[in-house]
DNA sequence: AGCACGCCGACT
DNA sequence: GTCGGCGTGCTC
């Protein structure tokens, strides 16, 4: 007598074997159980995804071995996984074996049975002082109260300072005292913004259940790591996992709780392989597993926003439940925001006289300034210095692209294409460039700006840059970071990574030198990102009490369309009044929320091929599309068009309906598949469910 | 995805 | 005479 063990293999979505494979063994394993199976000449590891069967098929290879010592993976973490893996158009074998650390996968039997005599560790006792429990503010203790009483799941919306960790800390005290096999997962956007939380968790948590009961999952760990905090999880031994996008799947059989802090940040979308929402995920995972889920902002994503709208006299409430923390705890005012109008300056102006005469005047009173470049998310719409003329997409309500390559103009929203006009269409100036751009030698450019001032000690000033080409090496971020700390800078130059998470206490003056970008962009999230951006970088400024009370801290914004909404509901610190307008405008445009999209991406050595294979793909799927009420827009090249001499194409596919582009997406996979055999010359293709960028 | 098998060019 | 290039094709 034998049974038949389905098993998931690591086989991507396009590779033939997409779903469970078949093999034999002679003692029933259950479902979830980690495997050692053949698979040609290699040995993977495999989860046990289905009930063991009676085996009728004599001929299949048989298990090699089970993993010993690990439990079985909980039904609900395989329901994640599944429902990822169809959701987000990829194979099962795929999400569930990138979720398992990748030791697990690369022990041989025998390096595991060592592992596992090694991992038997006693709890280290921890030698900490009772954690100083501040008093909950009254606004803290309603919405703790919200938490406690309703399902959720949860959007707290606060602002930088009011006290939402104390919230995630309470929340998590409550989940973990009241069960004892209970798990609390917390998830941070960025690996760097891992250490303050963790700080926080441990000096709440290790004095009462040691300092094992919290573990890291993020992609700073070593293999060996990886491998130590999961299998804490997974046994139970750690109540709080604290991690990236990632820990998302991490397996944790007693969850009750999960927090996403900062919830509107693009970093919860994977954007390779399985390209996947962790906040999403986490929302689904809550409900599957029935624990709570706080999604926690102080600018939430205009989708957490709509959806934790409240009931209106004509339509229900949102399915999240919105608590609002208005109030800031223990902080300084929040800065006055200044607007210089770019209008009114010299041709060409970079810095206005008018912020360089406010940033002499703070340095000399030995405060520092941060200046923010946005040029992330930056593509390339082009516009006239003299009148203004953008280009506009005449059919959308959208931005055309400028194409480098081959000098076009292309809507990435309909695909409508034009060579770009030699001048101005409308007023003629032959000075037509892309927008945001000269910020390249900035920092020189101020220094030369600036070079009478001194410092209150009368050395010359200092200017830092950071941005992601300054701090490749690593650690050399946390060093640039001490040197502000220390005082050593005066003046901060960097693009939105200085604004997340970091503390600048004697950061008086924030200047964010050309935003208008992002107001005017080909994707229509950028003014979502630039204002969350700039909330973010204001709420920088000025949190050290003593210099925000001697002197108005600043947020200095140069732009020449001064009065432009965003701007407007910034200068208020109101979220709510820009989000209500961004809202309008993406109901009228039938964008997300109120729309969803997917996107598919095909690489091939000609641009041709590429476009072809899509347009293909559009044409199979033309009359189930319209059947489902899915618009296919044509196959338009991406904003940046060759990497590494591989072309590359987008197509987007937009849907009044999940559910409907859900099922079409299924159906059409499968076409995509047969196609493929057909297009020798492309090189791959995927499908981006959601995408954050278009 | 891996890893075979397989059929053509420059080397000890 | 082989080593090795990476083009198809298969893996329960």
């Amino acid at each position: 007598m034998s049974y038949l063990i389905s098993v998931m293999v690591h086989t991507p979505a396009h590779s033939g074997i997409g779903g469970a494979l078949s093999y034999s063994s002679v003692t029933p394993m259950p479902a979830g159980t980690l495997v050692r199976v053949p698979l040609g000449a290699r040995e993977l590891l495999g989860v046990v995804w289905d009930p063991a069967e009676n085996d009728t098929d004599i001929s299949l290879r048989p298990v090699s071995h089970a993993l010993e010592g690990v439990e079985p993976l909980t039904p609900s973490w395989r329901q994640l996984v599944q429902f990822a893996a169809h959701y987000y158009q990829r194979s099962v074998g795929e999400v569930a074996l990138a979720a398992l650390p990748n030791q697990l996968r690369e022990l041989s039997a025998e390096q595991w049975t060592r592992r596992l005599k090694r991992t038997v560790k006693a709890d280290t006792p921890s030698e900490r002082d009772t954690p100083q429990i501040p008093q909950a503010t009254p606004e803290q203790s309603e919405v703790l109260a919200q938490i406690a009483t309703q399902p959720g799941p949860f959007l707290l919306f606060g602002n930088t300072g009011s006290g939402k960790t104390e919230v995630y800390l309470r929340a998590a005290h409550e989940v973990l005292t009241r069960h004892a096999n209970a798990q609390v997962l917390v998830m941070v956007p960025e690996i760097n913004l891992t250490p303050q939380l963790e700080a926080r968790f441990r000096a709440r948590f290790a004095p009462v259940w040691g300092e094992s009961c919290l573990v890291t999952l993020h992609s700073g760990l070593t293999p060996a790591q990886r491998l130590n905090h999961w299998l804490a999880a997974h046994k139970g031994q750690a109540r709080i996992v604290l991690g990236t996008r990632m820990a998302v799947f991490a397996s944790m059989p007693g969850l009750q709780l999960i927090v996403v802090d900062e919830e509107h940040d693009p970093s919860y979308k994977q954007q390779e392989g399985a390209r996947y929402s962790a906040r999403d995920l986490a929302v689904y995972r809550g409900q599957l597993e029935k624990a709570k889920v706080i999604l926690g902002s102080a600018t939430p994503s205009l989708e957490s926003w709509h959806h934790s709208r409240p009931a209106t006299d004509t339509e229900p409430a949102g399915r999240y439940l919105r608590l609002h923390m208005p109030s800031r705890v223990g902080h300084g005012a929040l800065p006055l925001v200044r607007r210089v109008d770019m209008n009114r300056q010299p041709y060409k102006t970079v810095f206005s006289s008018h912020l360089l005469d406010a940033m002499r005047e703070r340095i000399t009173r030995g405060e520092q300034i941060l200046v923010l470049l946005n040029r992330r998310g930056y593509a390339p719409v082009l516009h006239c210095t003299d009148c203004g003329w953008k280009s506009e997409c005449p059919h959308c309500s959208a931005y055309r692209v400028f194409h480098k390559l081959d000098r076009t103009l292309r809507c990435h929203h309909c695909g409508f294409t034009q060579a770009v006009p030699r001048a101005c269409p409308s007023c003629g100036n032959q000075d037509i460039s892309p927008l945001g751009r000269g910020t390249e030698q900035l920092e020189e450019h101020l220094g030369e700006l600036l070079c009478d001032v001194r410092r209150t000690d009368g050395q010359a000033l200092r200017i830092a840059r950071i941005d992601a080409d300054s701090t490749r090496l690593k650690g050399e971020l946390e060093r640039q970071l001490a040197e502000v700390h220390a005082g050593a800078v005066d003046i901060l130059v960097g693009t939105q990574m200085i604004a997340k998470g970091h503390d600048f206490r004697r950061v008086t003056l924030v200047a964010a030198l050309n935003p208008d970008g992002a107001l005017f962009s080909s994707d229509f999230r950028a003014p979502e990102r630039l204002f969350s951006l700039l909330m973010q970088a204001a709420g920088r400024a000025g949190r050290d009490a003593h210099m925000s009370t001697a002197h108005a801290c600043e947020m200095w914004l140069q732009s020449f369309y001064p009065q432009h909404p965003l701007f407007e509901a910034l200068k208020q610190h109101d979220y709510p009044a820009f989000a209500l307008q961004q809202l309008q405008e993406r109901q009228e445009a039938n964008l997300p929320p109120f729309s969803f999209q997917a996107l598919v991406r095909a690489e091939a050595r000609s641009q041709q091929a590429a476009q072809d294979f899509l347009s293909a793909a559009r044409d199979a799927g033309a009359a189930w599309a319209e059947a489902a009420l899915v618009d296919i827009y044509p196959a338009v090249p991406m904003a940046i068009q060759r990497v590494a001499n591989i072309e590359r194409a987008q197509m987007l596919l937009e849907c009044s309906s999940r559910k409907a582009l859900q099922g079409f997406l299924n159906q059409w996979q499968v076409q995509l598949l047969t196609l493929r055999g057909q297009h020798k010359h492309v090189v791959r293709w995927a499908i981006d469910v959601d995408p954050l960028a278009i």
